[in-house]
DNA sequence: CTGATCTATTCTTATACAAGACCTAATGAA
DNA sequence: TTCATTAGGTCTTGTATAAGAATAGATCAG
């Protein structure tokens, strides 16, 4: 009885909280299928109805779904919806924009002092740098850099060309799922640099977007610049 | 057994309808004591178990707080946070940046094709419009131009200067409650009438943000768009 | 004023049954 | 035989209810 999971929590709330482990721990894998309701209270020695209330806390946070009659699962895509969640580029008409990688270079080197900071590590850690530009209809749309720290992501070089969608990489390849990205938004005019990238002219304007994309237990894992020309896009977003 | 919430649907669900047109209608007001647990159960002849459930929901959405010992309550704050939830500018350091109004106008005038149309109105409809200059520390940030139903809000333009959060506003003398807002957001150039306004030079980058604010049953009720100087300030935003 | 008690509330846990999905074996037609 | 259909059975989550615990606040005795 010393352990701080037996404290006075609720025994749906230490159900809830031992599967969450198992998932975060990798145990169970996305898209693996969670025992069932029946299952988890047997083995917790609890009634099929608090194990019950522990897998629904879990689905609405996220991370399982479930289906009546087949069961609960491990959520393989990031929460809300499909893969391309986190790509916020629409068209005029509101439909999705998916801009397609144009050139890519991945770099190893060593994280700067702002960098280290933002992803939680030592001074001058080993990282991957990731640079795309990316296009809609032949025309270049979008120029980003991820910076990600070397140890989560072994081997992250070699797997150059990258997919379109990195996240979904993350989770298959390495177990690291995001779950939240909290952005920061800019009008800026481009530099020469940028205004090359993107073949256009320096000094118009551009979004620049700087992110922290957050995994499951809440870490930093990627710091992202991204750069948007939005006079035939613009960039959509929800706030509740 | 005629009416459309007569259907298969659920007990708790029927329940969770009844008490959410109640709050919609205006009939249980911001602040309001709902009734008990067991009350509710008895006026809808289903057991504590089931209305516990159908507030359970009511809580999820944002639309109620509870509290153990004391009662149920309609929510009197926007869901999330606070006043200023759907402000998002932030210093470079995070901290929110809390705009003060500069100047004002509020004009009555006809729709346009586009006003009506996002707002689900007749073409021509009377529309209130909000025209603002917020500054911070003398400096002018930000200009904004609402556009609102004027039948929604009767009076509104006698009502100048408006308070520096709108949505309270909305909520507490017009019954109008916003939960959700969709923007989309574009990096400009200035034009010469927003530059004039900003206190800035000509065809340099601005942020434009244009919103629609959305409330409980789901109407557009509020276009907006706001035009933001970004040098020393940033957009804020989280993904999930 | 203080502390015990009472009351009204939500919260926790458990149980029973309903409904959906899926598999398998029986059935029957071609 | 072969194939499609059907009927049951079984495993799953969903719905509904009940009983008792925990909490907050008011009341009342001292």
């Amino acid at each position: 009885m010393s352990s701080l999971s037996e404290q006075v929590l609720p025994l749906y709330q230490r159900v809830h909280d031992a599967v969450m482990a198992r998932i975060v721990s990798g145990d169970l894998s996305p898209g693996a299928m969670l025992p069932s309701e029946f299952d988890l209270a047997a083995q917790y020695s609890v009634s099929q109805g608090t194990a019950r209330k522990a897998l629904s806390k879990l689905e609405q946070s996220g991370l399982v779904e479930r289906h009546q009659g087949k069961g609960t699962f491990v959520a393989t895509t990031t929460p809300e919806t499909s893969l391309f969640h986190f790509f916020r580029l629409r068209h005029q008409d509101g439909s999705q924009a998916i801009p397609q990688p144009f050139s890519e270079t991945v770099r190893r080197r060593v994280a700067n002092a702002k960098e280290a900071q933002v992803l939680g590590l030592e001074a001058r850690s080993a990282m991957f740098e990731i640079a795309r530009v990316r296009c809609i209809k032949k025309m270049p749309v979008c120029y980003e850099t991820s910076v990600l720290n070397a140890d989560l992501f072994p081997g992250l070089k070699e797997r150059s060309p990258l997919p379109n969608a990195l996240y979904p990489l993350y989770q298959r390849s390495y177990g690291v799922t995001i779950v939240r990205a909290d952005e920061q938004l800019r009008a800026l005019d481009a530099t020469s640099s940028i205004a090359n990238m993107l073949a256009m002219s320096e000094g118009a304007p551009v979004l620049e977007v700087e992110r922290r994309a957050f995994d499951i237990v809440g870490r930093v894992v990627e710091l992202r610049f991204s750069f948007y020309l939005t006079s035939e896009m613009h960039y959509s977003i929800s706030l509740r």
